[in-house]
DNA sequence: ATAGGGTTAG
């Protein structure tokens, strides 16, 4: 809209200012234009610029119609200044690698625009103009916006070509490409091996592409070998190393870099203190999260939201929305991660009424589209409550399909509140339409256990091994001085494992004498129920869990990562432990925060 | 005159 409005008025005026068009001294036209283009802060001095570079005979200046460029980008208006700029009555033998190297510059910014730095990257070819130094950052950022390996790969081989795949600055943008094109991390890890110079930014560029792509335990390790190499990390460094800590749910270690930061004397920027706080919150210690939160001088939207989300994922909905209230009380817009962080939030504790409250202030309010995220939200609040019947017709009614992520929300209430049928047709068309996710087959297998159907289970299992697939398998870390034990289920690799099946035997029968009957149903191994209990003792979070009772002194909490969600009967065991053992146990799962406590479950039971 | 790595989501 805005830019139409643009257009029409540059028309008219530049068709009333040509006919004044004055020949002054070149000079000082072209330091007069400079000097618009720097005041030039809003769309109608745009188009009063635009004017006068014509009047004033600058339609060919190169470094005019540079600078021109860069502050059309800073007022969202880089579309129109390119087809001014590279329209057919422009002389194009004045152009150079700058000019060209600022549209790219402009669009490789800007999200939905980065094909188009590629298109003008290939575009300066046709006009003989080659890439320099500087050109190629900004074409590989866009690359790995983009995801798209076969362009960067392309546009390697140019650096190669054009000697400057040596350049610090043009490597690390490589590795940050490779790291950004999924499989393609080992490509990075090889250019990051090969070079002799690498900076802070090489091995940043390094570790956070690691962490985006889960490799969180790599990214520890390449950290460590930073240090090794003597290069000093900076704040953009220990973002993405808390980010690892986060992912891995190591307290420890993050509480370490914590203290490291102090040491170091590394900025503590705005983004640093986010990913501290959101290092925190799932990590376990969401009051800590808080408490650095209301010490932040200076707060992001970013801010707001993690500390938010983390009191949600610890079903601490209360507070979370008050802190929200709290964020729009102090001037702070909300975007829509805000809202997803709430409206997961009211999810967790049960507000049903609050989260439809805030859904509809959502686009009354704040004119936020909701997008298919806010409507999973609301279908989770809704399943959770209990409030079956009422979350399908809200998926029949919402204006999009419902993705594969909903259905499980709803499949998985099925099997909850009892609407086994319903949940069962929803599971088994999940299954024709994404026949290779796990999880789809977990539900369909955990809705034939309610119903007793125990045949029917059977053939879940025989349904996955025909398409050959593997389980993803359970695992549990645990962090202890320092290191990171990772369990899986009938683990024996450990040096206590001897120790620990024993705790582990120990722990069934107390259970059992305090009352604890194993709950066999969500095993899917095909097996009869007496190995079937044997395969829940041999759970990775119960190995884990004795393992911390081995090794901590009696009284302390136990903190316990799992990669998936707990199942029941590891949910109900860990309430019997907490009591039997005087241990307050606080469990992530794949989603939430589990703290068990005298035997209840911060959860409620349902997760 | 123009360059690189980072935080929030069911």
């Amino acid at each position: 809209m805005q830019f139409q409005n643009v257009k029409s008025r540059v028309v008219r005026t530049v068709t009333e200012s040509i006919v004044g068009a004055d020949a002054g001294s070149k000079r000082s036209a072209e330091q007069s234009c400079l000097s618009l283009i720097e005041a030039c802060n809003s769309l109608p001095r745009f188009s009063q610029l635009l004017a006068r570079i014509i009047k004033l005979g600058l339609r060919n200046n190169p470094l005019v119609l540079t600078k021109f460029a860069a502050v059309s980008s800073e007022l969202g208006v880089i579309d129109y200044a390119s087809s001014f700029v590279f329209s057919m009555d422009a002389d194009s033998s004045l152009y150079d690698a700058f000019l060209f190297n600022t549209f790219i510059r402009a669009y490789a910014h800007t999200s939905n625009l980065k094909e188009k730095a590629l298109f003008v990257y290939n575009s300066m070819f046709g006009y003989g103009i080659l890439p320099n130094k500087f050109t190629y950052p900004f074409v590989l950022k866009a690359c790995a916006g983009l995801g798209n390996l076969g362009l960067g790969k392309a546009v390697h081989g140019s650096t190669v070509k054009f000697g400057f795949d040596n350049d610090v600055h043009v490597r690390n943008t490589m590795i940050h490409m490779y790291c950004c094109c999924g499989s393609a991390i080992e490509d990075a890890r090889n250019l990051f091996d090969e070079m002799h110079k690498c900076d802070s930014v090489s091995w940043s560029a390094m570790i956070g592409g690691y962490v985006r792509l889960g490799l969180s335990t790599d990214a520890v390790d390449v950290f460590r070998k930073m240090q090794i190499a003597g290069v000093r990390p900076d704040e953009i460094t220990m973002v993405s190393v808390l980010s690892a800590c986060t992912d891995l749910g190591a307290l420890e270690l993050g509480k370490w870099v914590e203290s490291y930061v102090d040491k170091e004397g590394i900025q503590r920027s705005v983004e640093l203190c986010n990913a501290l706080i959101d290092m925190f919150a799932k990590c376990g210690d969401v009051d800590k999260a808080l408490k650095l939160f209301r010490r932040m001088r200076e707060r992001t939207i970013v801010s707001w939201t993690s500390v938010i989300v983390g009191l949600a994922m610890h079903g601490r909905g209360l507070e979370a929305v008050s802190l929200f209230e709290e964020m729009i009380e102090s001037g702070m817009t909300p975007d829509n991660v805000a809202f997803i962080g709430l409206l997961s939030a009211c999810s967790h504790s049960g507000l049903v009424d609050k989260g439809r409250g805030y859904f509809s202030l959502m686009t009354e309010e704040y004119d936020i589209a909701p997008k298919i995220e806010h409507y999973g939200c609301m279908v989770d609040m809704l399943c959770r409550a209990g409030l079956v019947n009422e979350a399908v017709e809200f998926i029949q009614k919402m204006p999009f399909e419902p993705n594969s992520i909903i259905l499980r929300t709803l499949v998985n209430a099925c099997r909850a509140h009892g609407e086994l049928k319903l949940g069962e047709r929803i599971s088994r068309s999940l299954i024709s339409n994404e026949p290779m996710h796990e999880s789809n087959y977990v539900l369909l297998s955990n809705i034939y256990a309610k119903m007793s159907h125990w045949e029917k289970k059977t053939k879940v299992r025989e349904m996955m091994d025909m398409k050959g697939m593997k389980k993803i398998p359970g695992s549990t870390m645990i962090e202890l001085d320092s290191e990171i034990y990772e369990f899986v289920a009938g683990d024996k690799s450990h040096k206590q494992y001897k120790e620990i099946y024993e705790m582990v035997e120990e722990m069934r029968r107390e259970m059992k004498r305090a009352g604890h009957v194993p709950s066999t149903s969500e095993v899917m191994l095909d097996i009869d129920e007496e190995d079937k209990e044997d395969a829940l003792n041999r759970h990775s979070e119960k190995l884990a869990i004795a393992f911390a009772l081995l090794n901590t002194p009696p009284g302390t909490p136990i903190r316990i990562v799992k990669n998936l969600r707990v199942c029941s009967d590891c949910h109900s065991a860990t309430k019997f432990i907490s009591k039997i053992y005087h241990r307050e146990i606080v469990v992530r799962d794949r989603n939430r925060f589990h703290h068990f406590k005298d035997g209840l479950c911060s959860c409620k039971d349902f997760w």
